[in-house]
DNA sequence: GTACGCCTGCACATGTTGCCCAGTGATCAG
DNA sequence: CTGATCACTGGGCAACATGTGCAGGCGTAC
């Protein structure tokens, strides 16, 4: 579950060059091959490593607006919820929280009147009561993950 | 910029097995590999795809727990408050929104009780006013672009 | 009609993968 | 101490993929 120092040097190196082999990577690491290989399973076996899967920007696809909805939902309404956020491709992610809201959605579109749109579309279900948006002007950290492997690594 | 179909099928085959080559790619396409590789380069350099880097679970590092904390910033300190929480490697993402909040961030802590000194870490620095918290239970739509490349794709 | 961009199909040298093996050193139970 | 297990090393092999270059077809824009 944990991982150890060589593992953190493999997420570290993937996370640089993505592209990059595994013997060229044993070769950096200054191990054999199988260990690298070996080591690169288990993690994704582990569910360390969920993927490689392509990063694809947004922006670059048309939706350079990026909006924060907090959803508060109609008791028992959850599932129905849910399902309904799930159609919208505009959706890029949905968690359920405890707090004021009940749900917390990350939006995309293509203007900021195109969020319009979405923000209809989202909200106009019936088991959402009522929505706040927040629109995303700058991103000063993007999502990452280096920093805590980098400590993960360490600790442990 | 916008993408095209076949574009549009490179991406999708791409999410679906990251791992695959190019010439592999291109069979599965039904074009040639010159074919399949020119459209994957543009679409790098269009920044489309920004990378294929290692999708990291924080929850397998150790850190299963997440939460989003809405910050208000104190007038003029938006500088110092975003170079402070790119120290913390608890934050996974930060983001500065219109709305009620001055800024909205992602956390992971290794329990509720360790999330307590993660926001502590986080507010525990002058220029932020206040913190309202919101942890996540759920996490019904996992990020996702497919969704929008397909309808990216298809719509144009 | 001509230049251009995009695609096809082919070829080559080189690098990489998946798979096999034998051997070393550390750890641990009996 | 003995034997078992595990992770790692270092090597070898056939099959396959990659980067690159080139000639030619086809539709579009002007």
């Amino acid at each position: 579950m944990a991982i150890d120092h060589l593992d953190g040097r493999i997420i570290l190196l993937l996370a640089r060059e993505p592209r990059i082999g595994v013997l060229e990577m044993s070769r950096r690491l200054g191990v054999a091959r199988g260990t690298a290989q070996a080591r690169l399973d288990r993690l994704q076996s582990n569910g360390v490593i969920r993927g490689f899967g392509p990063q694809v920007d947004p922006a670059a696809l048309g939706y350079p607006v990026t909006a924060f909805a907090t959803l508060q939902i109609r008791q028992g309404q959850g599932a129905d919820v849910r399902a309904h956020l799930a159609t919208v491709p505009e959706v890029l992610e949905l968690h359920t929280t405890t707090g004021t809201g009940d749900m917390l959605c990350r939006l995309v579109a293509r203007s900021n009147a195109d969020l319009q749109r979405v923000i209809d579309r989202v909200v106009g279900f019936d088991g959402i009561v009522r929505a706040s948006t927040a629109i995303v002007m700058e991103n000063p950290v993007p999502l990452r993950i280096i920093p805590l492997v980098e400590q993960a690594s360490l600790g442990e």
